[in-house]
DNA sequence: GAAGGCGGTTAACGTTTTTTAACACCGAAA
DNA sequence: TTTCGGTGTTAAAAAACGTTAACCGCCTTC
């Protein structure tokens, strides 16, 4: 069982976000610190994350559009945002994008740390937990944390793209995964030449998955794809 | 023999969503979340559910309306609403509509849990089958759920449109399927071009069918179509 | 520092799915 | 009974997707 909870810290502030980033590290979270929210959503496609703690004003991306990338490929992660001001209809827009809380500068560390725990605490009882490490996908043994699919044949290691949208399609198993929004998460732009990339990972992708006839990435024209396992 | 019943849950408030939607699931139900009811919406007519529970008040489309719209195309599918404040006006107009119950927040999980199986151990008994995931058209077995049709020449594999119209129609058989209503449901628009292309699909799947002449898809001049097996 | 491997993108070509056009017909209403 | 919107059907056009291979930059290795 792996206990380490990994948080993404989304702060402009370098003094504040130096602060809260030896805090946390020091109660025992493992922390990762971006300026911006550009590049929040990077490496909140990089891997996964337990928790996320962004501010609302931030350069290049606010916090508020950062949750809405953010919940557009993951619905459950916990959000927590952090605003200058005691703005009401802040507070509005920020619940209903989905955060899971709402802290407003100043705070004390402790109410911080108080606030993190009450929501992880929540949120693991009420899933019971993911289990996380590695998932059966029809008859194969995906482990997403290494990259690495079991075939028959033997392993096969993927690569970051082929894994990142394996990642996306088993996490949204039997549903659709919306192409703009993965284009987005993944490649960062939904653009047309990216779309055609993503096309070639979805062929690579069957070519790999094909070992086992009950599963099928199967196509919603015009909607995006939708991994399905009879 | 597949047993899972498939739960659409409509609900804005990202705390109480995720809540119910990990709680039903821990309680064997597969639970698609939809943050509004044009989403929702959408999500309905892109698979089959056994049971809806719609949130009243919520952005882009309220509960109400999209039950009216679900109820266009599917008289049969169970409605629970859930309401904000305890409304007697809202709770006649909701069962005006064709909701099978009504629950005012705060509730409690087990309440919930009880009134669903409840409604849906009434309807089972009601329609004495469900058995989802494949279904008999005449002749002709359909499994929506792979977008399949087993003709005597072989499977026959679905487009998806083809696919959501089918389901409609067999949804429906019978009954008249409201021609503008089948338009916003697939095409999300019932203008004049948008009618042209469903006539022409309407025309792809008479061609599919005609391996069992029982079967009819039958023009309601002015209204819309009406699957009959004779 | 050239050669090769690797991950990723772009190009090219083929196929499928969907929309639009075109023309014929039908049915309800004036 | 004429008229006009609604429908039936097929074909052509457009858009989206599937797949393979060439290509490109980067890093490693010898």
């Amino acid at each position: 069982m792996k206990n380490l909870t990994r948080i993404l810290l989304a702060e402009d502030d370098i003094n504040l976000g130096q602060l809260l980033h030896t805090f946390l590290k020091s109660k025992g979270f493992e922390v990762s610190l971006a300026q911006n929210g550009k590049i929040a959503f990077e490496k909140f496609n990089q891997q996964e994350y337990d928790f996320c703690i962004f501010d609302i004003m931030m350069p290049e991306m606010d916090g508020f559009t950062l949750a809405k990338e953010v919940r557009e490929i993951d619905k459950k992660v916990p959000i927590l945002f952090l605003s200058a001001k005691s703005m009401k209809e802040d507070k509005l827009e920020g619940f209903s994008i989905g955060a899971d809380d709402y802290l407003t500068k100043p705070f004390a560390m402790e109410e911080l740390l108080a606030r993190i725990t009450a929501i992880l605490r929540r949120s693991e009882t009420e899933s019971e937990e993911s289990e996380n490490g590695e998932v059966q996908v029809g008859k194969i043994k995906y482990e997403p944390e290494y990259r690495l699919l079991h075939l028959k044949e033997g392993e096969k290691k993927l690569t970051t793209k082929e894994n990142q949208l394996l990642q996306l399609l088993v996490k949204n198993q039997n549903e659709i995964l919306d192409r703009n929004a993965t284009l987005r998460a993944i490649w960062g732009d939904d653009n047309y030449f990216n779309g055609r990339s993503m096309d070639v990972y979805i062929a690579k992708l069957r070519k790999a998955l094909k070992e086992d006839p009950a599963i099928e990435i199967m196509n919603v024209h015009g909607k995006g794809f939708k991994l399905i396992v009879k």
